[in-house]
DNA sequence: TTTATATTGAAACGAGCGGTACAGAACATT
DNA sequence: AATGTTCTGTACCGCTCGTTTCAATATAAA
């Protein structure tokens, strides 16, 4: 053996993740990432390979600690409306109390979407991936209401959530009121 | 007087706007540039000041040649129901046809809210604008039809707009469904 | 304590970036 | 035809990028 790793790879991967969160993969330099990660870039690419590494880590690290945690309840056996509802009001929380300036506005997989993932198809493939399980997750909560136009109703509700990530750092006031608007679909769909 | 300008403005725009259109602001280089357009960047400097110069061209020319003609319809006094089905289902052919690689796929500025529009006032104005303008615009086409819900209305709709757009380079299927979906609200708010 | 191995920091690499300087070419004006 | 102004091509600027090199350092095992 010999010398042991100084960093903790997790919370330098989560460091990773908010610079590439705020600013995409492209507009994260390794000068930025050892400054977040207070790692020098040598520890960097043995620990991870490349830049490229280290940027899947942290998609990795997001879809657990961000994504996963958000769409629990709606994956859950017998989801239904008050999952939906938390749901919504959950993100729109998050989206009317961050910071105007905060790294973790939006969501880094929707800004990969007009980014990365234009011309790099693995990084393609792991957006379509999260629609994917988002469109899943939000038709198992709505497998308990009426049944018709589920289709549409997945479409709708899926739309406005990638929407609302897509202004949230365009305009505040609107991201929160689409997810509002979510919520208010919900309730018509699920009447009491 | 002196010599003149070998090129057409308008051509050279519509090319550099292009290359944005596919790689964004920051992934396309004066090499791209200068290829595209078949302009070198010593003349497109000193027509345009900068590449940020030729941006904002490109944005404007955007606006208005693809953008607002697409918008007509719905700006149009007495605009209803048909100009509502016409606008996606024209949006949604023009995703289920365009060529994988072109780079007319998605729009512009939706590519923007999650790049340049970040971190820089003046895109994100701009973005927000044309935001605006959708909405007034379906707001304008939704004044003929049921007074309820306007509101919501105008965001679903917006909302598969957006979202039709920011898949359609990683799902071109999922984004057409998106503008069909849209189409099928019109027709259901709507009844002939 | 020595040895072998793994991690770290500093420095530098070549490549590509946006932008510029300048000389020559082209043309309206005189 | 001469002149003055404008446009264009070449060549280069300084800078930043992701990546690599290498010696110094630290530590587990012998």
């Amino acid at each position: 053996m010999g010398r042991l790793q100084t960093f903790d790879s997790t919370t330098v991967v989560q460091s990773a993740r908010d610079v590439f969160w705020d600013r995409g993969y492209d507009g994260a330099s390794l000068a930025d990432l050892e400054t977040a990660t207070g790692v020098n870039r040598s520890s960097l690419y043995h620990a991870f390979g490349s830049k490229r590494g280290l940027f899947d880590a942290a998609v990795a690290d997001y879809r657990d600690t961000v994504i996963r945690p958000r769409l629990r309840g709606l994956q859950a056996d017998g989801a239904g409306r008050q999952e939906l509802l938390a749901y919504f009001d959950e993100l729109r929380e998050a989206v009317a109390t961050l910071p105007l300036d905060s790294p973790r506005r939006g969501c880094l997989l929707v800004n990969c979407a007009t980014g990365l993932a234009t011309h790099d198809e693995p990084a393609r493939e792991v957006v379509e991936a999260y629609r994917t399980e988002l469109a899943a997750a939000l038709r198992n909560a709505l497998a308990g209401g009426p049944a018709e136009n589920t289709d549409e109703r997945v479409r709708t509700l899926a739309s406005l959530s990638m929407s609302a990530m897509l202004l949230a750092r365009v305009n505040a006031a609107e991201s929160a009121a689409l997810l509002s608007t979510a919520a208010d679909q919900v309730r018509a769909w699920f009447p009491l």
